[in-house]
DNA sequence: TTGAAAGCGCTACCAG
DNA sequence: CTGGTAGCGCTTTCAA
């Protein structure tokens, strides 16, 4: 049960460079105070013995575990790796490593998971969701005096920054493009309205059109859910309409093929007949037939901000909480054209 | 930088408990010797003051973590997250928590993170790998005393256990219910030769047409890429042939989406001029049309083997230092049938 | 600039 | 069964 503890200390190092103890952490620290010779010395030394902090000791010293927790409901969602390979490039700079927990979206274990992580002493907190309906206000326990921010994840608590997606530019990205090339009927195939972002890309939808001074037409506009059947049976209702869509923004890439399916189904081509964008960027959306014109979103930036956001709180500086909103990209590839004359 | 020290501590439960701070630490732990007055005396202290333990503390004076590192070449790999999930849920049942890291695949950052998690007195180490191509050695840093485990990826050090799916079997399952429904001239698409997993999988298929006395015809097994333009192509060869196959055994759904291609457009259907199956149960195989039969990757049960692995050996049960193959799981849909007679 | 010493919160030994 | 106490490896204060 107990473990060799071959490791070799600071006192090792304090004795082989011939100084104290005292010397080798500011050496080790890079505070001031400390002589030329004796940095070398002690430098010297613990090349010698192949030197390696115990971070644990230093942690209870210092109150300060050079780790963030991060809970994740849903470790398998599609868009939640890309995030926490973010939040890790972003805070390994600053020595911090991250405890990944799942909390399969149940708050038992998120109150659990948090307060295993609390116990660990875990510097920060970083709650994250893949495709979450509505903001949230507090997490499931007390986080205590530790700073937090929600990744993907519309905050409702005053205190809790979040970080997410510009779905609003996201949205306006796609239109724009579509409208910059002459379509003005432009179908709307998206998601649950309840969720914030189903909303928002709505609303990027709402401000092109009013830019460009084309109507508003709710015939145009259909909500349903995330999937590929559902994209398809929605498209056919817009095809179905007396006078259809010239081009279909779709608010998702999975919806996007079934939106596909319907299209050629009824004979139509695309982009020669109908106009597509989807919305993510999925790995797939680049193997359609054509490759699909798509909204990236910008998860890997996400993680990263999110890792700074703690990181500075962490180190004390209080970040303004409120939303930090990441823009989206346009992937143009070969599901847009022109509408026919 | 410091932050406020308002934890509650074992001495105070001590003394509200009116016991000693060494009695604290017995009841905490479940050893024995405590009388059942001091224990509840001590219980009730706990809850009084909401006390929680502070790990970092206990780390330093046990020489154990109560944490394990997981390094991952690719933490976006399509396999990555279940077995992540596998080990999460395996090792919290012990209060352990995983450390996740990206090595993206380089040796130097492999390097940087097993010091890293070296120096945060980790338990244990898994190093995990999506689709490694063949065995591996060492770590590309010593790991001390500390065990290690291989995740989804060959060993070649006699030291180091893996966990792989079992791909002998896996192909076995697929094969066999091809010939079981009739099937004598079975073609494979396969993925590149110098894969460990596709030698597998051929011995496998070989295997199987040994028991069922079906002879080996070169001609009908194809080796390429992981990709769906390679599916399609080998599949436009297979089927050029004078006796065309009349099942497709494919080392991976994705390449079943290529193979499916081929098989369409030469004005062929699935399954009743020719049964096909997959291999991975990636989540797009239920909506490929017709939904894909394939060989489900047991990654969940990899994930939950290495933590059970891992765990064992911290508590010094020495693991035979060996490969441990889990089985996979044939999932039955509608892209085979009996052969036309 | 240096180092002696006091702990951080906990567990484990050992004497009562 | 109980509790006093040493000490895990480190940082930090403070006096020299």
């Amino acid at each position: 049960m107990s473990r060799p503890k071959s490791s070799v200390t600071i006192l090792d190092v304090a004795r082989l460079a011939g100084v104290s103890p005292a010397s080798v952490s500011k050496v080790l620290n890079d505070r001031p105070g400390v002589s030329k010779k004796t940095r070398s010395a002690v430098l010297d030394a613990i090349e010698k013995l192949n030197y390696q902090t115990n971070h644990i000791a230093r942690s209870l010293r210092m109150n300060r575990s050079f780790s963030v927790g991060v809970i994740t409901d849903d470790i398998e969602g599609v868009f939640t790796t890309t995030l926490v390979r973010g939040i890790e490039d972003s805070v390994r700079e600053w020595g911090i490593n991250v405890f990944l927990c799942n909390s399969y979206g149940k708050v038992e274990l998120e109150r659990d998971n948090i307060e295993a992580l609390l116990a660990k002493q875990v510097d920060g907190l970083i709650l994250m969701n893949g495709f979450k309906v509505t903001g949230r206000g507090l997490p499931a326990a007390p986080t205590g005096h530790i700073p937090v921010v929600y990744l993907y994840q519309y905050s409702d608590s005053p205190t809790i920054p979040a970080v997410i997606p510009d779905d609003v530019q996201g949205a306006r990205l796609a239109v724009e493009h579509l409208t910059s090339l002459g379509h003005r009927r432009i179908g709307v195939v998206g998601g649950p309205l309840n969720y914030e972002a189903v909303n928002k890309r709505l609303e990027g939808y709402r401000q092109v059109l009013d830019e460009q001074g084309i109507a508003f037409d709710p015939h145009l506009v259909l909500f349903g859910e995330w999937t590929q059947a559902e994209g398809y049976r929605l498209t056919r209702q817009l095809l179905e309409l007396p006078e259809p869509p010239t081009a279909i923004f779709t608010m998702s890439d999975l919806t996007a093929i079934g939106v596909a399916h319907a299209i050629v189904e009824k004979g139509l081509r695309i982009p020669v007949d109908i106009s597509l964008t989807g919305f993510d960027n999925r790995f797939f959306s680049r193997n359609q037939l054509p490759p699909l014109t798509t909204v990236e979103l910008p998860l890997y930036e996400m993680g990263k901000k999110a890792g700074e956001l703690l990181h500075a709180s962490i180190a004390g500086e209080a970040p303004p909480p409120q939303r930090h909103v990441i823009p989206c990209r346009l992937v143009l590839r070969e599901s847009t054209a022109p509408p026919r004359k």
